[in-house]
DNA sequence: AGGGATTATTGTACTTTTGACACTATGGAA
DNA sequence: TTCCATAGTGTCAAAAGTACAATAATCCCT
């Protein structure tokens, strides 16, 4: 029963972002010059890095997305840790690890935390660390870093079971937002359809979703009602 | 952006026992004279111990559960990583881990793993580390060591929520068991009574719950029909 | 052998929730 | 004014959930 003599924690980050294009996620691509002299090709990753050594969990997702994206005070939640230890041992990662790390042979356990950013209000300005930062659709997004796939995969299912039991709609629409965006929202993430007037007989009953004495603007067609999220009653629903 | 230089992951985990006098937890006794000549008093704590160095976080969790209780192959699934930075640097703890760590200074992150085991079948027969072992009930739980309270708290939510949905509740009753026990369990679980006629009538929708040719036997009053689950069946309920 | 104690087993009526389904209303653009 | 695009609305049938009580099987005791 040897202490583990040194080995790494990082926590990666699966960032949602939601407009009426669909649902997205924030991948930085590693810098192209990073592999002038090595084997191996830049691909793309969640944004993650080892946590310092006296921070907290949440406070290490907290700074890295904030240090990626300026977006601070965005809903985060810890879905899964991943810790095979050759999660980092591939082939395919070694030239990166090289470029970027002191000790890039360790063994890295890694903590996954997903966030949910509105692409309407906020459009998080991602500052360019390791090369470009990008949103991509979940449904085209390709081979990752890593076990990046894996852990892009655990977030998602996260979200999806979380969506309807925790209430955390509101943190990927804008503030004011209509049905129509709140249903294709649904839709979006739980790929499923729904009944147009089903789903508005269950937002009804809803306390948190409030209707507000504003309509859509600048649409060419009848302007939708505008609803917003109360979260002081969050609980009753 | 220091990497971090030494910190220690650990598994804790939360081994759920479960007979007809209600849901147990195991738990570990510090042994009393490790506080000969130290300050502090001997509490209880989770079975957890820090992970090798080329081990996986599951694999880990095994070992130590296998290590106290000799019980393999048991349903173990992590459910949530714990990484305050003091959450091992209370006093209360000091004295404990001064005596069982070389680096009881050692910041340490730990996942926590939540398994299920029946009392009736298998008997674990927890091997002495660290002082005694017992199983105590869950709503009798003291103050514990570390923030085993919250780890604790953490599990039972996340054996709550899996329970229906995940049709893990065959791992904690024996091989055969009654629709009473079924339905006990279930109340104990869940913290909530449930109406004989209206269970049943579920019990009857799931494929995976299968009738055996066999009745209870030795109990002083009409004999139950015995049951089992299948787990070949478990997706289509 | 009979009666009492104990737990097992079963069905029905009512309420609530879910699911399918199609037309009218409004505002902007041409 | 007409056309286009999307918003908004109600009803009925099926399914699921909920409340509720009498009979059956076995053991023990006398």
């Amino acid at each position: 029963m040897e202490p583990n003599e040194s080995l790494h924690l990082s926590v990666d980050c699966v960032l949602f972002g939601y407009d009426d294009d669909g649902l997205k996620v924030l991948l930085i691509n590693q810098k192209e010059d990073t592999y002038a002299h090595a084997q191996g090709r830049p691909m793309s990753q969640l944004p993650g890095d080892l946590i310092l050594i006296d921070e907290g969990l949440e406070a290490a997702a907290e700074r890295v997305l904030f240090e990626l994206t300026q977006v601070n005070g965005v809903y985060l939640k810890q879905f899964h840790a991943y810790g095979d230890p050759d999660r980092v041992k591939d082939h395919k990662d070694r030239a990166w690890l090289r470029s970027v790390r002191t000790m890039p042979d360790q063994r890295v356990i890694t903590v996954g935390y997903f966030g949910l950013v509105s692409l309407h209000d906020h459009s998080p300005q991602p500052a360019s660390f390791a090369g470009g930062v990008s949103w991509v659709d979940v449904n085209e997004v390709g081979p990752l870093a890593f076990d990046h796939n894996s852990i892009l995969n655990g977030a998602i299912e996260a979200l999806q079971t979380q969506l309807e039991s925790h209430h955390i709609s509101f943190e990927l629409l804008p503030k004011k937002f209509t049905l129509s965006q709140l249903q294709d929202l649904y839709e979006t993430v739980l790929d499923k359809k729904f009944d147009k007037r089903n789903f508005r007989k269950n937002v009804k009953k809803m306390s948190h979703v409030v209707p507000l004495d504003e309509k859509q603007q600048g649409v060419m067609h009848k302007p939708a009602q505008l609803f917003s999220f109360n979260p002081d009653q969050i609980e009753n629903a």
